[in-house]
DNA sequence: TCATATTAATCGGAAATACCAATATATTAT
DNA sequence: ATAATATATTGGTATTTCCGATTAATATGA
């Protein structure tokens, strides 16, 4: 072995940052040793990890072929310290999430996983599907929990647990008490939507197929509250997962309707990245969110 | 991270011989230098990774966590090392097999892989199920490929091919002409098996099960060839896989028989260490064998 | 266009580390 | 008890790593 992991952590950082100086500031390094570092790995072996175009370091071929290794590398080093130290399961988790599942199905999730493993740090950044998809592709996430349907030849995507959207109007409306609703009423009436690009309105699309440009998209909003508070106002009709309308459900906030031959089944899915090394803080997380959507 | 890639080596060395000294041999480095990164490790870490019990080094209960770890760090390393080197799929490759697939079903295969993958440096030991497992345990090989059902919660141990055993005699045999025999025959006539502990005896066993004790087991060999010329010598019946009897079907200087409600059929499996990374040499290697056996 | 800021690479020196040979110490075998 | 075998320690040397300072090259903005 001809590197050390320090080579290699100073490889990483700099890919990440495109710019030794803030690389070698990210490990507590001069910047001098930082630079020494990274062209002692690539004179070692006679190898060009970045294109230096001026004084802008750019990731090539070779580059980008070792960084989800090195990265994989990286990572079970820190599970080898952890067994050197003997900690429990531990370590940094950064989870990422959609709206939709960070605000309602994550919680409880990460109620229990705090519990049961105190000595993680763990981290939800709640954004829409592609951005989280983009951070674990950088290895800047563990994990994200999508809404959306997403493929990528590097990106592991694996189907979690189903949901249902599900349309929605105010007491008050004169569609609540309707049985069910046909195409024509659905045309009749405003709408209060999520907006374009998430996960929530793509599916709410792909279920009314042949009929959206004959919708009345009255109001689009980034937020879930926003939208329900909209439709109890009378707005509108909404449409949102069944996951975030219970409770409004049971007080009699909101009323659900019954939509004629439109599938509003969609999946969550897991993203990982495929070169990531699984460490036992990722698995356990897994495992937490497997258990919790069983019962 | 607060160890050397070295030290990992040295602690894997020494876990592999039990022994500082050999150890340090087998890295080309005085005893001194091993002993002091082992202990150079151990004391950075507060860790004991080794009971000395007197000269001896007996790996202990955390050493055994850090183990398989450890060994998986190394492996995904000689990964990171060849992206440098600008290497194709190389590296050592430690295959275990059985007689019966070593020296029938592997042939093809490794002739196929070192043809594909010329810079891998191939190794095939021949063992019994039980010895091969317990080196693909301790690290000491990457893949069995095993014939007996095994066991054990470090294990993978994947299904990989059908086999048949096929009871059969000499030409000029009394059953040689028969359509089929059924126990009382079965009874009548002495045996030339593998011997007790093979997986092709445990099959036969099986196969052969409420009639066992009733059986004339006439002579027991070790290998494949001795029990063929036993039987072509009119000694008795044998019963092998199908496999390694298609010459000899072929060319008719034996002849199968057909046995009467006994299941002959067994299964072929690949059995590797659960924590062991999976370098590209061994997942082609696992690629060609599938390959070859779907044709 | 020219000055200023930013950044990567390089150099010299200090500190830390890795290594070896020799030696001391401990255990096993005869 | 003695020889043989192993591990740990010590002292000394070569190598490596790192920092601060400097230099060279590139962007930014007036």
């Amino acid at each position: 072995m001809r590197f050390t992991l320090r080579q290699l952590q100073v490889f990483l950082a700099t890919a990440h940052h495109q710019n030794i100086s803030r690389a070698a500031e990210s490990l507590a390094m001069s910047q001098s040793a930082a630079s020494g570092a990274l062209s002692d790995l690539e004179s070692r072996y006679n190898a060009q990890l970045f294109d230096r175009v001026g004084k802008r370091l750019q990731l090539n071929a070779q580059g980008y072929a070792l960084r989800p290794l090195a990265e994989s590398l990286m990572d079970e080093a820190n599970e080898v310290e952890a067994v050197l130290e003997q900690r429990g399961i531990a370590g940094k988790l950064k989870v990422g999430a959609t709206l939709t599942i960070g605000n309602y199905i994550a919680i409880p999730i990460i109620a229990r996983f705090k519990q049961e493993f105190p000595d993680v740090d763990l981290r939800m950044h709640v954004a829409n599907t592609e951005h989280i998809a983009s951070e674990v592709l950088q290895f800047d996430m563990d994990i994200g929990l999508i809404e959306g349907e997403y493929s990528h030849p590097d990106l592991l995507v694996e189907p979690w647990q189903d949901d249902e959207l599900q349309v929605f109007c105010s007491p008050n409306h004169p569609f609540a008490s309707l049985a069910s609703l046909d195409d024509k009423q659905l045309k009749s009436v405003p709408w209060i939507l999520r907006e374009q690009g998430s996960g929530t309105r793509q599916t709410f699309d792909r279920a009314m197929h042949g009929l959206l440009n004959d919708l009345d998209i009255h109001l689009e909003f980034e937020h879930t509250e926003a939208i329900k508070r909209a439709v109890e106002a009378g707005l509108g009709l909404g449409c949102l997962s069944r996951i975030t309308l219970a409770d409004a459900f049971k007080r009699g906030s909101l009323v659900p309707l019954d939509v004629k031959h439109r599938d509003m089944g969609r999946q969550f899915y897991f993203v990982t990245h495929k070169k990531k090394f699984q460490s036992r803080a990722l698995l356990s997380w897994l495992e937490t969110c497997r258990q919790l959507s069983d019962s």
